[in-house]
DNA sequence: TAATTATATAGACCGACCGTCTACTAAATG
DNA sequence: CATTTAGTAGACGGTCGGTCTATATAATTA
């Protein structure tokens, strides 16, 4: 697919400090990662797939390891910014962002047949079989996740969309819960009832 | 662990068609991929467990496919049969019913840990590493277990215990798409919180 | 501008492990 | 006692993660 004239040597400087093919690497790992895991992708997939050769993966990542906190680090990233795009849309009202939110995840895994997963659930129901050293990010990612849901959900109850006595910190956490459980099975099926299914449940049970 | 002092050649025909070793394998089967999966578990690890050489395994099984469907099989069953005999057990009220289920299902956890999850979710989870043919059967166990929530809470509807016009399959569904959600979390923080947290909010909905 | 250093590609190689397969052993069968 | 059946033992080839050496080219520096 790409081309696999890369040129050897060192590469002139152009822009910052920014390899094309370290960010190849990257973008192929989510893809793999997402589809099947941490410990069942293969290097050697990866690489065949952008064409690059194993001295450069290990040139631009110490470790198989690495390379998932690396991936990891930026998945979570790259989720928080889109929560917030969604979740700190003031032209809406709060639960109307996170349903937005929803929306768009839905259409991403229908952008690729519902084949891919969250990065995060996957490799959290891997933790029996992963180094133990990802157990403490998995964690403070869903952590940050949860608090921006939360955040949302405080302003709805603010706004009276739901009811006074909520627990938005349970509710959003009931959520997230919900939400990977939902994800895993819509990769099952290869069809996204089951996340429709969780959030009318989520959202009615919201409104009281 | 066990005596590997296992005598070669023909064994005795003590009992019925059934083999001790076969049992050992499908026993330590279960236990290593309820842990970290199917792709992730080796035959060899299993087979250390019970200090049996890989010669009885492909003895009694095919392949690791066919080790992995039986497993399912009877996963799904015993879950089947445990469900049955809570769900289906009159001296209870519906929802009661559905609480010991849970209750037992997370004492289970707890008795190891919390590193033990649902060998059906993990399998799930999975599946795009997994050979095409476990999807179906995946499939039909949830539909199974489904069934079997959805029957319990349309007695609960009888009896009042939640609105006349819940769906219940619906609500059985949302059940155990939060439910491998939960247990997915439990097993990354190594403790119950998401179970209960799950639970407590899908029987606050319920009851409406 | 020549020498050196920094950056990156290329892929052979090693040990570990996976799943398969063949050889072997011993009881059952007739 | 010859053959079949049931199960054990482990060698084998392939793959994977990770390391290592060789090579190529830009940047830096003397």
């Amino acid at each position: 697919m790409e081309k696999q004239t890369r040129r050897r040597g060192r590469p002139p400087k152009e822009g910052g400090g920014f390899s094309e093919t370290r960010e190849l690497l990257l973008q192929a790992g989510v893809e793999v990662l997402t589809e099947k895991g941490f410990s069942s992708a293969g290097i050697d997939e990866i690489l065949r797939r952008v064409g690059v050769p194993k001295g450069s993966f290990y040139h631009f990542f110490g470790s198989k390891e690495a390379f998932g906190t690396e991936l990891l680090t930026r998945y979570a990233a790259y989720f928080a910014r889109k929560l917030d795009r969604f979740l700190l849309d003031t032209t809406m009202q709060p639960l109307q962002r996170l349903q937005a939110f929803i929306d768009g995840a839905r259409n991403g895994m229908a952008r690729y047949e519902y084949k891919r997963g969250c990065l995060v659930g996957n490799m959290g129901q891997e933790m029996g079989a992963l180094p133990e050293s990802f157990r403490g990010e998995l964690r403070e990612v869903f952590q940050d996740w949860q608090d921006r849901v939360a955040h949302c959900l405080g302003e709805a109850k603010e706004l009276g969309e739901i009811p006074e006595n909520s627990d938005c910190h349970q509710l959003a956490a009931v959520f997230w819960i919900g939400w990977e459980g939902a994800v895993l099975r819509t990769k099952l099926e290869g069809a996204p009832d089951a996340l429709d299914l969780f959030t009318d449940f989520f959202f009615a049970a919201l409104r009281r």
